[in-house]
DNA sequence: TTGCGTGCAAAGGTTTTGCATGGCA
DNA sequence: TGCCATGCAAAACCTTTGCACGCAA
C-alpha cells in the first residue's frame, strides 16, 4: 500500500468529519461542498473534494457507489472495523439512509450463493435497494 | 398503464431483438448502436434508442442499471414472466454476465430482511457484484 | 525547500431536450 | 391525416485533467 504522505489542512479535516457525521447515509460531492459552506463558511472547490474522495475510497475509508437512478456518485464513510467490506448494505430509496447487513444470517447467504450459483460475492462494490421500516410507516 | 400506441419500426424491432438476443448480459446503448451497425448496417442515432429504452424501462420489458463503475446506464432485457422482480441479480464483474437468484432461498433471504432488519427489498433496482464460477476458474 | 494540496478553466463523457422532419396506421 | 418516431444540434450534468500557485512539514 505504500502509505501515501498526507498533510493535514483545515478543507481535508472538514470533509471527513462531515462524512464521520453521515455514516449512516451516502453523501454526495455537491452535499459536502454545500454543508462546509453553510457550516463553516468555508469554500472547497468540487475538484479538491473529489480528488480527496478518491483517495479515502482507494486507501478503504469510504465506500463509492452511485445512486440508485445512477446519475452521482456517493460516498460512505467506513466506520473503522466495522468489517463493512464482507457484509451487504441496504439504502432506502426513501429517507436514503442505510442499513448494515451486518449478522450471522450474512455468512449463510454468502455460502448459499458460493454453493448453489457458483458465484463470490462481493458486498463493498453492492448495494440492496428498498424500503426501511419508519419510511414504509409514514406513507 | 394506459396502452401507449406504439408504432412497429424496423429500428424498434432491431433494438428490440438485440435485447432479447443478449438477455444474460447488462447492454450499454453504445453496445446498442455499434451491434445494429454491424449486423444489419443500420444507423440509429443514439437518442433514438435512449427514448425507446427508456419506454421500455417504463413498461418492465428492461430493467435499467448502472455499470460497476458507476458510469454508465445498462439495460437488461426481461423475459416475459421470468418475475424478474421477485429475485436477485449478480452480475460478474469479470465476464458482465448476469445470473438470477430465482431460487426458494430468495423468499428466505427476503423474508430475512424484513423480519430482522425491517426493510423492504425492492428486487429490481438492486444489484449484487461478484465474480462468477468461470471467471474465477480462469484467473 | 520539497512535494503535496488547491483552484481555475477546460476537456471529456453520458444523457436529455427542443425542434423540425419523416413515416406508420 | 394524425400522431408517433427519428435525427440533429445544443444543452445539461457529472467527473476528470492540466497547469500554476499555495502551503504544510
Amino acid at each position: 500500500m505504500g502509505e501515501n504522505k498526507k498533510y493535514s489542512t483545515e478543507k481535508r479535516t472538514k470533509i471527513l468529519d462531515y462524512l464521520k457525521s453521515h455514516d449512516d447515509v451516502d453523501v454526495t460531492v455537491k452535499e459536502i461542498e454545500y454543508a462546509l459552506k453553510d457550516n463553516y463558511d468555508l469554500s472547497v472547490n468540487i475538484t479538491t473534494i473529489y480528488r480527496y474522495l478518491d483517495k479515502l475510497a482507494e486507501e478503504g475509508t469510504v465506500l463509492k457507489h452511485t445512486d440508485e437512478n445512477g446519475k452521482t456518485s456517493t460516498y460512505q464513510y467506513i466506520v473503522p472495523e466495522s468489517e463493512c467490506n464482507s457484509h451487504l448494505h441496504m439504502k432506502c430509496v426513501s429517507c436514503g439512509r442505510i442499513y448494515h447487513m451486518d449478522c450471522a444470517f450474512m455468512d449463510e447467504f454468502k455460502k448459499h450463493i458460493y454453493k448453489h450459483h457458483q458465484f463470490i460475492l462481493e458486498c463493498k462494490k453492492s448495494m440492496l435497494y428498498g424500503v426501511c421500516n419508519s419510511c414504509s410507516n409514514n406513507v
